[in-house]
DNA sequence: GGGTAATAGTTGATTTTGTAACTAACAAGT
DNA sequence: ACTTGTTAGTTACAAAATCAACTATTACCC
């Protein structure tokens, strides 16, 4: 049997590894609440994330959603064109900048986000529960940091 | 504690939903540390699970890793090829159940191994930095238990 | 004004992933 | 032994992510 490398103190644990934590508790969470909303819409992780930014913060350019939610350009512009061929959103050209688009929801957009918006907040709670209050205001405050919104 | 149900009144936080602060920190965390070491040895990231599942745990089959890290078959599958090219990773065939395959690292692998490793104590001793002792100790645990590690 | 650089967003080519079907080997019941 | 079911791992094909190049527009600055 293979054994721990012992040129060096291997005192290291994978399991104590904070992106790998991170990951496994990100992808374990991601996966079963995208089991929850993915049945309900078809909708794909990117364009869940741009319909939420949309619903939750209003109007929005494509760049801004980039930059808030960490995702690069080309993954929202193809995001927001399925979203609009899906009549979730739409578009409108900024008048002082052609090359600028202001995303929004449609009514039916909307619609979906206010679902989702519900489903999303119960899958919180049900998460948040695990801990106690102190716990989770603490937790959110740590991943806003790790995730440099600080 | 919450309310589940706010029908109209937006009160959601997207910034405080939790699957998203996971995911965004996991991003953030999960790419500076690939800034590191994929420059290094242009490995990939379920080719780096693999490699540390293999150096710290020892000899495994594909299936162990797999469900340790949460990690679907057929990229495990994958990824043993890559190694297994790059001579990182040999396999051995168990002679009591010839489905299955022993995977361990090779000497070259081992070294970069160590060297990942390093790396890694490194930018995780960084990362715990932003807080203080008793914090992380609390923020793996409740990932821990995020991940369904318990 | 004219030339260059920067920006918002899209498109195309290449990689990577996900899903399902597949092979090969074992297990268990009859 | 024979059928059925299960498991370890691979492969094929479709879906999605990544990266670079592209269009169109605006900003800078001499």
């Amino acid at each position: 049997m293979a054994k721990p490398d012992s040129h060096k103190k291997d005192d290291f644990d994978l399991q104590e590894f904070l992106p790998f934590l991170l990951n496994m508790a990100a992808e374990e969470v991601s996966l079963e609440f995208q089991r929850i909303y993915k049945g309900r819409h078809g909708m794909l992780r990117t364009e869940w994330r741009v319909l939420f930014h949309l619903g939750n913060f209003g109007e929005m350019t494509a760049k801004e959603i980039g930059q808030r939610a960490k995702v690069h350009k080309t993954k929202i512009s193809r995001a927001v064109q399925r979203l609009e061929q899906r009549r979730y959103l739409a578009r409108t050209q900024s008048n002082t900048d052609r090359r600028v688009e202001y995303l929004r929801l449609t009514d039916a957009g909307a619609r979906v986000y206010r679902e989702l918006r519900d489903i999303a907040e119960q899958y919180d709670a049900k998460l948040a529960n695990a801990f106690s209050d102190d716990e989770v205001i603490l937790l959110r405050q740590m991943l806003r940091k790790l995730a440099g919104m600080v």
